[in-house]
This record gives C-alpha cells, sequence and structure tokens, in this order.
DNA sequence: AATATTTATTGAACGATGTTCAAGGTCTCT
DNA sequence: AGAGACCTTGAACATCGTTCAATAAATATT
C-alpha cells in the first residue's frame, strides 16, 4: 500500500519543484503542463492525479517563495546591530534584495489571480502574507506608547509603502533604477518614515 | 475615400472602448477578442485590422487609463490649499481613489506585461509612467535646496510609497483594508515622510 | 498463488483562445 | 462601368488547460 503513495508523493515534489524552476526561468506566464509532465517523466494529464489545479501548483510554489522570504526577513530581523531603526532598514533592504534575486517568483506571488468564485484552499489560508510582522517588534521599541492596533496599522503601511518602492523600481514600467540605487532610496525613505512617525507622535502632543 | 477610413476609425474606437469597459467589467484576464468582435458587430478576425495585437489593444485602453489617472492628479495637484504638505497629501488620496474607483483598469496598468523581445510601440512610450512629476512641484517648494536631480528620486520614491500602500491595501492578499481606513493610513504616512525628509535634512546639517 | 477489486496512468480528445489567410465583397478612381 | 486596391469574413491553425474512457498496476481476498 505504500508503493503507489511513495511514488505519488516523490511525483508531487518533483512537479513543484519543477514548476518553481520553469516560473523562475520564465515567467508565470511561462508555466505550461505539458512541459512539466516531460520534465518530471509522465504523461500531460497525470499532473492532475498530483494536483487538482495551475492555480493550486501556482500557489504552492508561492508557499515555498513565501517561506524563503520570510526567512530572509527573519535573518535581517536579527542581526548585529540591535538599534530599532537600524533592524528596519535591513529588513527593507532584505525585502529588496530578495525580490531582485528571485524576480520571477517573487512577482509570481503577486501576478496570481484567482477567478473570483474559487476559494482558497486551506493550506495555503495560513501563509497568506503577514510579512509585516517582522517589522512589528521594533517597531513596538521604537514607539512603546503605541497600542498594539497602532502597531499593526503602522507595520502594514511601513511593509506596504517598501513594497512599493520595490515593486515600481524593478519595473521597467516606471523608469528602470539600478539596484544600488534603489536600495539607497529604500534606507532613506525608511529613516524619513521612521523620523517622521517619531516626530509627529511629540508634535501633537505639544500641539502644532 | 474618406467612407472606408471613417468607419474604419469609428470601429477602432468602438473597439477601444470595448475592450475598455471589458477589462472594467471583467479584468484583465476577461478580455476576449471574439466577444470583442460581437461587441463592435464585426468577425473575430477583422479585429486584426484595427489593431496589430491584442497587446497593442490593452496599451491603447492602458493610454486611456493614465490619461484619466493624469487628469485626477492634477484636479487634485491645484485645489483650494496650496500648502505643499497638504497638497502631496490631496494627491496620494486622489491617487488611492482613482485606483479604488477604476480597479481592474488600475490593476491593468500594471498586470499586463509584453514577451521580452516585443518592443513598445512609440505612441505608448510617451506617456510611460510619468506620474512623479505630479508630486515635483510641491516638492520643490518644501525643499528649495536639493537639486533637480535629488528631488526626482524623492519624488518617485514618494509615489512608489504610496503606489504600494495602494497596491497592497486594496488586494485580498495582504488583509482587507476598508478604504477609508486606508486613506487615513496613506494620510499619516505621506506626513511623515514629508516629515522624516524634512528632519533628516536638518539634522545632518547640524551632525547627528 | 490465483483471482478479483480497487486505484493509478495514459494519451487522445474537447473546448477555449489568439492569430492567420485565402476567398469573396466593397469601395474608389478613371 | 469597370479595373484595381483595399476590407471583411469566417474557417482553419496552433496552443493552452482540462477531462475521461481505456489500459495497466497495485492491493486485497480467497
Amino acid at each position: 500500500m505504500t508503493k503507489a503513495l511513495e511514488r505519488r508523493e516523490k511525483l508531487r515534489v518533483d512537479l513543484i519543484q519543477a514548476a518553481e524552476q520553469m516560473i523562475a526561468e520564465r515567467g508565470l506566464a511561462g508555466l505550461k503542463t505539458r512541459d512539466l509532465a516531460r520534465e518530471i517523466g509522465c504523461a500531460n494529464g497525470a499532473v492532475y492525479n498530483l494536483v487538482t489545479d495551475v492555480d493550486e501548483l501556482i500557489l504552492r510554489v508561492g508557499s515555498r517563495t513565501l517561506l524563503r522570504l520570510d526567512e530572509a526577513l527573519s535573518a535581517a530581523e536579527s542581526a548585529s546591530d540591535p538599534s530599532p531603526q537600524e533592524t528596519l532598514i535591513r529588513i527593507a533592504l532584505a525585502y529588496c534584495d530578495f525580490a531582485a534575486e528571485n524576480l520571477q517568483l517573487w512577482r509570481a506571488l503577486f501576478e496570481h489571480r484567482m477567478e473570483a468564485d474559487k476559494i482558497l484552499p486551506d493550506w495555503s489560508v495560513n501563509d497568506q502574507m503577514q510579512l509585516f510582522r517582522h517589522i512589528y517588534q521594533p517597531l513596538a521599541v521604537l514607539f512603546p506608547k503605541r497600542s498594539q492596533e497602532e502597531l499593526g496599522i503602522t507595520a502594514r503601511s511601513l511593509f506596504s509603502a517598501v513594497h512599493g518602492m520595490v515593486a515600481l523600481g524593478l519595473e521597467q514600467k516606471l523608469v528602470a533604477v539600478p539596484l544600488p540605487a534603489l536600495r539607497k532610496e529604500i534606507a532613506t525613505l525608511v529613516r524619513a518614515m521612521i523620523d517622521g512617525l517619531a516626530a509627529r507622535g511629540v508634535k501633537r502632543i505639544s500641539g502644532a
């Protein structure tokens, strides 16, 4: 009873890895079931024994990408300099670097859109983009007076802002920016946002 | 000699309008040449007399969307309160509102990706995302000491940051945020960025 | 060990889609 | 009115994701 399932499982991970590599090399639009089947050595139709959809396949690859991204941000979170300002900048740059080094896979996270009616499988709801939790800690240290909810909102805003700089920065559409320049811009703006948030918190008390 | 061309032109604008409406209603993925042909009353193949590609069609719709977006930002640029801070916030909120009200068309601007080899037609290079020029003026007033190039970089960074907040804020992927909450977050963060950039400019002179 | 039953795999076929093209129709100019 | 240029048509092609009846394999039963 094991023999069949073993083979199935091995094929399934082969499939997901092949899909990951194919997206990395040719983009989300370059993912083709027939090519995948040839790659892992099975018939075209057999793909649908391992996975119900290409949607599921893309989500599974997305899970892996999110996991690696999470690790990259975690590494940046706990590094030498514990100053919360510097930590936040390190995390932002780590996000930028990950996106640049995994461009197609990172894009796939945001490009993919399910048909409105289909609901996400439950194994996929867990890893649903909680990336901004990485910047919660340093923010909490910086702004000890703020509530959990306020901090959560600020964290999401900060993360989204950095995401936007990376997204448009790595795109052709808005003038190609060399990576080192982009990194510098990100560091500058993150610093500014932190300073600005701090100042605003103080000013509001003394009235302005 | 006019009769034929007139009809052609009328059909062409019909086609582009139909495409615009179809994207607005069903998203970029819902754009189908056969449906378009039926909509404007011609054969499927005739679409390719009016337009070389669906790529071109999408770009033409994108041009229109960019134009309307530009107008919306211009309106926000020149409004009652001339204070540059408030102007920048108004522009950011106008961007957010436009995206929310034209969700599918706005998404199409960023979702669409040409195959790597195909080059953009020249009529499309002009309106290539120069949206951040809208925030150049108020920034120049706020930071008169900075060079044109520095201001350009800052403008792009600020715009990208707001774009990120809107992009992730209107997405399902990162927790659905109610629009009023998103607008408040944007206003807060834009203010913070401005304050932070100003403070940083001062601090650097006095050393820190 | 032999057979029956359940399960997995195959690859041909289906439907949808963007795109092309030869055939036939329409328009324009002389 | 007729010749030549242009347009339009809809059938056909290639490429997808996806399905399914037939076949093969694995497992369960006797």
